[in-house]
DNA sequence: CTGAAAGCGCTAACAA
DNA sequence: TTGTTAGCGCTTTCAG
């Protein structure tokens, strides 16, 4: 009965004529522009108050153009988006400084290549004023779509193609591979296997590539690709037991594909570290922490990258058109990595 | 270079123009209404296509009053709510319906009530046509905003307030857990325990009275209280062990926290279910029939009851005002559950 | 069946 | 400092 579903809410209008002055003052006082007599701003405050106006979003931005809002739009069926916590975590660091600086996010599931239309409407509805682009896999439409759509983008993780004007964030996954080989051959172990992410994405190939540098001869046998999940890391795991059964060390390019490879070693009657070390990536404290035995793994801070893309994304939108104002051109950005030595490696 | 962000996107006015028509009879191609001569409505759609044309949201909102986009609000710090299954199942079938229906899904996430401001505004500035609000505890004031805002919305799980015109989805948790336990009485247990969820929130409540009405002299110490994270269940069990080394069952008010108890239980040396039966809430299959023992639990249909949800607030959202016509008033929804049997009870 | 015209609510020049 | 005046791009009567 007191709904307010149908009572249509206070324009401008109407705070101006409560406050006596005219929409143009009133609107200046609704967004804080300077130079309002103290007097009157506090009139125009006191009527939005009384008549509890909100400004209407839609003729707010149909004129300025903004929305204060970002997409985040995740290229993996929503089951693989909320199972990995590496998803969650970056998503924390976005939100959080989005939030910080008054943007709203957006979050849109994609479940398959179908969705794609319908994102692509959405980010050309004009809906946002920028895009963060979450685990693209080989060549995917995605970005051009953002770009059609005439939306600024920031990538997560490297893309698969080079190009000048592509910003991106993404952490060292080459330089952190190499480093985890490499402690792994400090630990004594010789017949050391890979499990590679899927390697239509740039981190899995980037990450075997680090692999790769430092073995470069290594038995090919112990490569073997998994998919980020747990089952994944299990069933490559069983793969290489099966090729190698005298593995003795095993770097997987994720935790979660980490902790799938334990449960099989486990099942398989190995012992870690002693028999087999392993070592993962990424350093997702809820699962690194809480293996067992608990896994050494090369840390990146994702949430922070998170940030950075938010930051990043901020930045080129808010960009001045490339007034005199020497603000340095937005760049991507890559972050380095730290081996976190636990008790599997 | 070819950067299109700065070449203003095209609009309605030049698609009339290009097709020879003007804009109003472009706007009823566009919108699929009927009574436009095929010729004329080809010639706009080409020029739709040759232009690459998308309509712009803002305005249409503006004079519309719609946004085909709904927002999820989650009453929970994103740690949980990325953490817990339970809402990546919920949202899923959220998504899928709101995507069926061509609407859009805008997830609000709120760290803490200094956000609920935020959400307010969004809210209350139009941005979407209803809200779907989730997790709340006690009084929270998430649908009092919404209500201010004037947003129709649907609750999930039932409100901790009686109250005609609130809608909610719930499953049937109090019967739920009545079915729990009678069936480890059913298995010959005596000495069982409950570990509560946080009992700010009605579905919590509702699992305790369940177990109560069949248990209504069950000594209270065989009570725990934990906060739907396995790290809760598995203090609640610890603390539960401690009281009563006897227990012989256990019903814990979440699958995530029946795995926290599991482990607990290995840990303190327990054989499940020879020693301790134990039995969760919700079937989450990733993690009930990955624990191991695999979990005995009450199902519960969260997917479908997402969908539920959105049905609901679409159908409340599209509501004819009350016309002539004989649409059955929106009501809440309570679903049933159902005992799945594995192995650890 | 089609077009002309009137706004939706707001911001931003431009005047005063 | 404040008000007046144009629109932003679209839908929707209302005539024709």
């Amino acid at each position: 009965m007191s709904d307010q579903s149908f009572a249509s809410r206070p324009t401008l209008e109407a705070v101006a004529a409560r406050a006596g002055v005219s929409r143009a003052t009133a609107s200046r006082v609704v967004n804080g522009s300077e130079g309002v007599r103290a007097a009157l701003a506090e009139r125009v405050r006191r009527a939005v108050d009384e008549l509890g106006y909100v400004p209407n979003q839609a003729a707010r931005t149909l004129v300025t153009r903004r929305n204060d809002a970002i997409a985040v739009v995740v290229a993996e069926p929503e089951t693989r988006f909320f199972a990995d916590p590496f998803f969650a975590q970056q998503v924390r660091g976005i939100s959080k400084e989005l939030t910080a600086h008054d943007n709203q996010l957006v979050l849109l599931l994609t479940e398959g290549a179908a969705d794609y239309q319908r994102v692509g409407r959405y980010l050309a509805g004009g809906h946002v004023d920028g895009a963060l682009l979450f685990s693209l896999h080989d060549d995917d439409s995605l970005p051009m779509l953002a770009r059609r759509a005439g939306v600024p983008t920031v990538i997560g993780g490297r893309p698969g193609w080079s190009d000048a004007d592509t910003l991106y964030v993404d952490c060292d996954n080459r330089g952190g591979a190499r480093d985890a080989v490499r402690h792994l051959l400090g630990l004594g172990r010789r017949r050391i296997a890979h499990i590679a992410g899927p390697l239509d994405q740039t981190a899995s190939v980037d990450r075997l590539d680090g692999f790769r540098d430092v073995l470069p001869d290594n038995d090919p046998r112990l490569t073997a690709e998994g998919d980020f999940t747990p089952d994944g890391g299990a069933k490559a795991m069983a793969a290489l037991l099966e090729r190698c059964p005298d593995v003795d060390a095993v770097f997987a390019a994720s935790d979660v594909m980490a902790s799938g490879a334990l449960r099989m070693l486990r099942t398989s009657g190995r012992r870690v570290p002693e028999d087999v070390a392993v070592i993962g990536f990424d350093d997702i404290v809820s699962v690194s922490e809480w293996t067992d035995p608990p896994l050494t793994t090369i840390r990146q801070d994702i949430e922070e990258m998170g940030r950075m893309m938010a930051r990043l994304l901020l930045r080129t939108v808010a960009a001045p058109a490339a007034n005199g104002t020497e603000t340095p051109a937005p760049a991507p950005i890559v972050t380095p990595t730290q081996l976190v030595r636990r008790a599997s490696a």
